[in-house]
DNA sequence: GCTTTAATTCATCAGCTGATGAATTAAGCG
DNA sequence: CGCTTAATTCATCAGCTGATGAATTAAAGC
């Protein structure tokens, strides 16, 4: 936050001078990069497999750098992987949607996610919270209360049945996730899009509305 | 290999002593012990984010120890993960079975490995595997020619098909491990096997033989 | 040109990492 | 008892880790 973005600055309507008076933050292009190279180091190595001086070195900076950018490498982290992390953005139409017709909705946009720049920054994420058990709890409370709570929202039935429900949709998108992207078997991982949500959308829509049984 | 159990010596035929002589191996339960303690670490906190000092600090012994039973950290962990991955073993009934009702017995054969005492070293493997990209390679050549293979064996339908239909098999059976043991999400994970089989084995089912789109 | 602010660099810290080799102790056996 | 073998400990290595604080340089506005 207060990141001054160049431009205009405050008061202009009296001579008193309000205005930002030194050199503007965020200029050399270096937090961005930081961050780039730090995703990619993430996402191969996952969080213990990656050193504050690896990212600095591979972004050509000095390793200082990155301190300064960021308190320390849980920050640097933190802000690698939050721009994907926003389901109430990304999943916006789908709590919308008939939950008759919401499982291609729900495939379509894990993709489109997924084949999106972001897929670094979700491969760090995926990679970091499976690597410890105490970083799955906080994937399994976002996932509970940010993701699966909109996927199933105004999907009738007693509240029980629908978290099982949930739950059941999580086990194919998750693993569809991690077949595609994350291991990358063949022929699926190669597969276009829209085959990909023909092959799992019933499915997805049977655990959602359909017979459980 | 080469772990001499104690027993009988080799030769006494002769009055000429060829028998072991010294020490004998694998007594005061360390090795075992480090084994476990290495199992429950690498379960928790995965391959880099634990060390060999935290092991052996854990298994009340000194650090050097771990070096004198295995060679170094790869080895400990390889033996670490070694005990649940003989999927030739796991999946013995599989490939007989009759291709048309195969999906129960794989989602129980699953279930009844992950429920047993073999799920550390199970968890251990898979956060380890998972952490990196090198050693997703190694997970993806092991699941695609000892896992998939296997399962898959006598489906028919053209080579490319059954491939896709193994993919398929692989993202329920994946997920479904994910959500139940790794991020433990409820009431999946406390449900009885049982219903869990209920629950996704008619998928799995559809993707070994049922239609596809 | 002076000041303010931020970007950038340098030197340095204590702590942990994986690893090695020598020394010590304990068990089995003749 | 001595010999052999293995388990166990100790001291030590170079290298990397995350982190800090001071010094330097560059931009932006007065």
């Amino acid at each position: 936050m207060s990141v001054p973005t160049p431009g205009a600055p405050a008061a202009h309507r009296t001579g008193r001078s309000t205005a930002v008076r030194g050199r503007r933050g965020g200029q050399a292009g270096s937090r961005e990069h930081i961050l780039d190279t730090a995703r990619k180091l993430f996402a191969e190595h996952g969080f213990e497999g990656t050193s504050m001086r690896q990212v600095a070195r591979a972004a050509g900076v000095d390793p200082a750098m990155v301190h300064h950018f960021f308190k320390g490498k849980d920050e640097l982290f933190a802000h690698s992987v939050e721009l994907p992390a926003d389901p109430e953005q990304v999943l916006a139409g789908v709590a919308d949607a008939d939950p008759d017709r919401r499982a291609e909705l729900i495939v379509r946009t894990v993709l489109r996610l997924w084949e999106s720049p972001a897929q670094a920054a979700l491969l760090a994420f995926l990679r970091g919270s499976i690597g410890s058990k105490a970083k799955t709890a906080l994937l399994r409370e976002m996932v509970e209360r940010r993701v699966i709570s909109r996927i199933m929202a105004s999907v009738p039935g007693p509240p029980e049945e629908v978290a099982l429900r949930g739950n059941l949709v999580a086990t194919q998108v998750v693993g569809l996730m991690m077949v595609r992207y994350v291991v990358r078997l063949e022929p699926l991982a190669s597969a276009a899009p829209d085959e990909v949500v023909q092959l799992v959308a019933h499915t997805v829509q049977r655990y959602l509305t359909g017979p459980l049984t």
